[in-house]
DNA sequence: AAAAACCGTTGATATTTATCAACGGTTTTA
DNA sequence: TAAAACCGTTGATAAATATCAACGGTTTTT
């Protein structure tokens, strides 16, 4: 149950766990399952935990005054499931989080991480080049979505990310794309000629 | 010249800068001064340098295959300019950063960083409140621009930014939120009933 | 002091994208 | 296995935003 989190951990930290520092990661670490449209997190809830995902699929999004939803966030297997915002400043999330798919998930408190942070510098490392990759891969689709249209969004995107494609449905890349699934469907029409 | 940048670590950190520590800070920190216009960063260059900013304004903005800039950044005072993908993977910068106004900047090299955070506890805490605050602050960026019509989002933007209002010229303004100056000219315009 | 560059605005028009409604083919649920 | 929910598509139309061109008033440069 564990290996994809400690592979995931040696591969994003120059120096590997010892034998003690895993079995302290395994013992923090909590594997938890949601069935499909279970929530993870719902809005007005502060997010308690931060959960890598072992197998399945989630999405994160939010409700806007008219009730339609828009995705922030899907994530598959090796992807972390977190309202940062909420579970740093201890804020009622805006967001929910669910599952799209039934998922295996490990899920650790904010206290504990930074408390395995503290005693595994293996750990600390490896959320400092995540949160790096973070940071950059959300400035490039802020840009992205800022100067490109819809249809070069849409290409950038399914060929950066096929595995979305394949596992999600097209209403749901559209919404993370910030387009309707009608534009989507067009777009992608156009797009086989 | 470097009591602005001294606070801010400090401001930044549970653990106050020991004397030595603000000596080795301010060794470390190179003032520098650019006039209006003058790069910071060129396209195709990459980032060696991350500048606090002391006084002054500039932009980070991109240049898209039809000529047309893209602003992806405004700094003020007590901001941080840098592209951060291309100074922590040394690949070649897609941006431009100028100075806006007459600025002064205290620069670092990263490797600069690397060894002032070895050495100084506040330092490291600095820099990972400062990506937490920027993470979130990207998010709602992107949140905002994917589900807000323009209107809303420079509503959002005057209320949340008065002094980038204040201190760049509209059409810097529109750029950054991803419309023309003619359709945030015309939005003000309605705004104003 | 004249010329040039910059800035915000407005009008006319074109393009992009959203909205609304309906359909047939899945897949899921009862 | 029948009913319901879900999914992608298409058409007609509406709304949001971009583009192009021009203007007068600054401010900056020469």
């Amino acid at each position: 149950m564990h290996e994809n989190l400690l592979s995931y951990i040696n591969r994003h930290s120059p120096t590997p766990l010892t034998k003690d520092e895993e079995a302290l990661v395994i013992a923090t670490f909590q594997p938890k399952k949601f069935r499909k449209k279970q929530y993870f997190l719902q809005e007005g809830d502060v997010c308690k935990y931060a959960g890598f995902i072992v197998k399945g699929a989630m999405r994160q999004y939010r409700v806007d005054e008219k009730g339609a939803e828009h995705i922030v966030h899907l994530f598959i297997e090796n992807y972390w499931a977190n309202d940062r915002e909420s579970s740093t400043m201890l804020t009622a999330s805006k967001y929910n989080i669910d599952a799209w798919e039934d998922t295996e998930i490990l899920v650790i408190t904010r206290a504990e991480m930074l408390d395995l942070m503290s005693k595994i510098p293996a750990m600390t490392e490896m959320i400092r080049l995540m949160d790096e990759r973070n940071a950059i891969a959300n400035q490039r689709r802020l840009n992205s979505t800022l100067s490109n249209t819809a249809e070069k969004r849409y290409e950038e995107f399914a060929t950066n990310h096929p595995q979305f494609i394949q596992r999600f449905p097209q209403h749901l890349i559209a919404s993370f794309l910030g387009i309707t699934k009608e534009t989507l469907s067009r777009i992608r029409k156009q797009a086989l000629k």
